[in-house]
DNA sequence: CTCCTCAACTGAACCGCTTCATGGCCGCCT
DNA sequence: AGGCGGCCATGAAGCGGTTCAGTTGAGGAG
């Protein structure tokens, strides 16, 4: 009732187990006949290569990780990493490589899983995501040699590939919508400061505004949940130049702040435009239903994935841009009102 | 520049693999004295135990497996998995262990999955969510003889330990709220009947409005997407005799119930009270914010993991009740207006 | 002083697979 | 005929641990 093993079908077949060894990984050194027979007798006695035994010969674990560094109830309200997970997931399926997740409070405890993974051999790379301002973890990754791919912007991603996507450009599209729109005070609600992309964002936010003619264009930094997008909103929805348009690093903080402006009895989008940020399908539950922007997120997933496969197979590496981001306009945006708003902001 | 192993350990201690071996996993055998020298040296060379070695000499493979059967779009907007998962880490990270994820679009994956982990000794176990009505994974995974414990009730679960909370209980709780509130006309927008709990809850629904004169209670079944929640709110507000009170059985499909009823201007909670399930930040963020059933969803994985992990290590089994669930009472639930809701009925 | 016991430690086998050095066999070239 | 190169296949040596059967030496009992 045991769980066969090579050398019961070496015996099975009167072959040596190195034959079948060879027989089942496809390497030359066994006849084609012999080695359908082979395949036959493994397939007939449900044999499965142990694991274990495969990457302690120095094979590989067949395995990658991923680490998130956010608290709990972040990570549950933000449908990003679910769909990323997928995207990732399916890329995995077909090289039969598995996906060690593990969810920690922070960088340090998720240096120590890498460590941990990596010495243990558990792992034959990993996925970073979330990437800091100078952060911490690369140099750490680097200096392990585990491969990894970094999703995020590649000027912090040192020696390790980023896969990332055009971040400004989707922006920019955004604005000169509002700004085409009319809008001249808009105001963004940022996710955590610390965060490479918001800080990119934060840079690109306030240079194209400039640019565009846009006076006013405050930010709001939070912790991406919905309580501080909905307080942020509420303090720039009351100050005296009340923004005619708020865009929003996540789709919660969106409806959030959708719910705060319609308590003030501001009617969303005469009075007020949203965008949110990374549609998910909370935006389209929603009235209005938001504008958005929107990439699929799975798919860019996948991407990362199959560039940590590629890498760790033949160390092919090089930064590339995932799928591209776009602005999805639904009901949320509207042309600014010049006159309401302006009488209202007297 | 390689990777110490406990043999490099046994030459600068004078001693031999086996005496490491002991010293280092608290085996009898070696003296206090030996054991401190020798864990000092793992310690100052850095050595970590290859999982891989461990695991192929008998001993653990120190992860669990956890297979998610749901498309990618359905799983990101539930931040219940999310919770569940972060929940379980906690449990499992004391043991260091790890957890295994794979996403699978049906059951048949999902046992292919199994099989292949536990042919292959990756894990020592397996979570099982979703529980359907008849099972077909818990009769391969008994026969299998893979550990595993089930998310759900029991009565679904087999020979499988279940954790589970007592479902019925909350929805009585909830229908005598609502009945209290003067609701005789309560609609439930359910999820996927193939599951067992959704069986459950509709039963219970069912017997428990009957018992409390609530005369009418229909039952919609969805997919637990938000379209199809707004679907059938839109139907079930549009029906001669529509309710003044919809049960959902999650949190997004309310969100969206929401919308539509105040897309059909109807006042929430005046008109209609909704009550959503799972309480996620999300029943917070909207105006009125929900009332919803609510439980510790970590909590609950904690709970699981920890039988889990109990099931391998001595193999206790035994079904155990989980955290409770309990009404939590918010904007969205009001006394049903007699006047108002049966002249517009009629 | 001898015998026995027990704690401390050693050496080797083993887990299941990969891989390399080796060798037999066959056919072909010179 | 002899030599050589290729193809198939074998046997054994690891990979890094665990574990079990022994060995050794010290200490206590008789």
């Amino acid at each position: 009732m045991k769980r066969p093993t090579i050398a019961d079908i070496a015996k099975r077949a009167g072959v040596s187990k190195g034959a079948v060894s060879y027989a089942l990984n496809g390497q030359p050194g066994v006849s084609a006949e012999t080695r359908e027979r082979i395949q036959a007798i493994a397939q007939e006695i449900g044999w499965r290569p142990n694991l274990a035994a495969r990457s302690l010969s120095g094979a590989r674990a067949d395995a990658i990780g991923l680490v998130l560094c956010r608290p709990a109830r972040f990570l549950g309200v933000e449908p990003f990493f679910m769909e990323m997970i997928s995207g990732i997931e399916d890329e995995l399926a077909a090289s039969s490589c598995a996906l060690m997740l593990q969810v920690v409070p922070d960088h340090e405890a998720e240096i120590a899983v890498y460590r941990r993974w990596w010495g243990e051999g558990r792992v034959d790379g990993a996925i970073l995501v979330d990437l800091h301002a100078d952060d911490p973890r690369v140099p750490v990754v680097e200096r392990l040699g585990m491969p990894a791919v970094v999703t995020g912007h590649p000027s912090g991603a040192g020696s390790l590939p980023a896969v990332w996507s055009d971040e400004v450009a989707v922006l920019r599209e955004v604005i000169e919508y509002l700004a085409a729109l009319g809008h001249r005070r808009i105001a963004r609600v940022a996710g955590l400061p610390a965060l490479l992309h918001t800080r990119i964002r934060d840079e690109a936010f306030s240079e194209i505004c400039a640019e565009l003619g846009v006076t006013e264009h405050p930010v709001a930094h939070t912790d991406y949940t919905g309580e501080q997008g909905a307080r942020a909103t509420r303090r720039l929805l009351s100050s005296r130049a009340r923004p005619t348009a708020i865009v929003y690093d996540n789709d919660i903080m969106a409806v959030a702040g959708l719910s705060v402006a319609q308590e003030m009895r501001l009617d969303v989008p005469a009075d007020l435009s949203i965008v949110g940020w990374d549609d998910s399908p909370l935006s389209q539950v929603v009235r209005p239903s938001l504008t958005a922007v929107t990439r699929d997120i799975p798919a860019s997933g996948a991407h990362v994935a199959r560039t940590l496969l590629r890498l760790i197979e033949s160390g092919e590496t090089g930064s590339l841009e995932g799928p591209p981001a776009r602005l999805l306009p639904r009901g949320s945006t509207a042309p600014a009102d010049r006159d309401r708003t302006v009488s209202r902001a007297m």
